[in-house]
DNA sequence: TTGGTCCGTCAACGACGCTGACCTATGCTG
DNA sequence: CAGCATAGGTCAGCGTCGTTGACGGACCAA
């Protein structure tokens, strides 16, 4: 009867919820697919790519940092920066203020992956962007950001200076 | 100069593409930490949930069509299958027609983990969906849409009727 | 009967999470 | 300076979940 007026809640039923956690399912994939083929011809994996995107993004974090924003253990962390810094992709150089900190930076040839990485995940988003349109793009980003615990947007959003 | 022309590009940007993809790092994130506490629990994982979702939203489905729909190997399905189905969580009859297909459906006990799972996911969508309004949302899935590819899309699209 | 399809399984491997424990180097504070 | 806290590295071990390769059985269809 007044399934159609204004301002009601049809946008939350169940039904609308279920389309929105298949599609974030099934779009998650899709964001990741074009990365991780490049990353597997290096014998790399996300995690990988996850380290070289934040120290890219943030020049100079610290190893504690990067813990804290990518919410994993210093072990899993480690073994990644491990490799990344024996094959010559990240740089680290002791702390100026404290001297306990390594400041970690990408090579150039680090640089290098991570634009190629970040060139194939943006050439997606870039599409999905044009398609669905600026207004849509609003939307897009403004229930992600309400999806994110507190503590996690405020991380997020730090990125956004 | 023509910075704030109608219909511009600006949300094509790097910066705002570079936006995006966190955005999705981050409330992907939050969008599985709920079920997978659950999950947890009693020893299963993200593969365990995504079999258990399919196999709800579509009784009666067969190991291939599971296959396609999830998109990974025979192999990694079915090690997830044989714990749901030794569990009880999970049944399989033989096909009627095609007596080499498997028809898969969940057992009361199935059901009930998927309700739990489906549930605590969908809270966070629903308050996700709700501090957005429904215009953000409409964006959010159109962008979603927009990132998958076809024949995903077309998948996906499947589960809409 | 033959060939293809649907499914299950063995073996092995790799990426990437985790816990627990222990170590060094360094900073800070009493 | 002594002692504790913090930043970081590492060893050992484990589990999930993805992969490839290979093979076998049941079944369908021509």
């Amino acid at each position: 009867m007044d399934d159609h007026a204004e301002g009601d809640l049809l946008f939350l039923t169940d039904e609308q919820l279920r389309r929105g956690i298949e599609a974030m399912f099934f779009a998650y994939r899709a964001f990741t697919q074009d990365p991780d083929r490049i990353l597997a011809e290096r014998g790399y994996g996300r995690a990988h790519h996850r380290a070289l995107h934040f120290i890219g993004r943030f020049p100079g974090t610290t190893v504690g940092q990067l813990l804290t924003t990518l919410g994993v253990t210093k072990q899993s962390l480690n073994r990644v920066l491990r490799t990344l810094m024996a094959d010559d992709l990240v740089s680290a150089r002791v702390g100026e203020r404290d001297r306990r900190e390594r400041r970690l930076a990408l090579t150039p040839e680090g640089e290098a992956l991570e634009a190629a990485l970040s060139d194939a995940q943006r050439a997606r988003m870039r599409q999905a962007y044009l398609q669905a349109g600026p207004e849509a793009v609003a939307g897009f980003r403004r229930v992600l950001e309400a999806m994110m615990d507190p503590e996690m947007r405020r991380r997020y959003q730090d990125g956004q200076r």
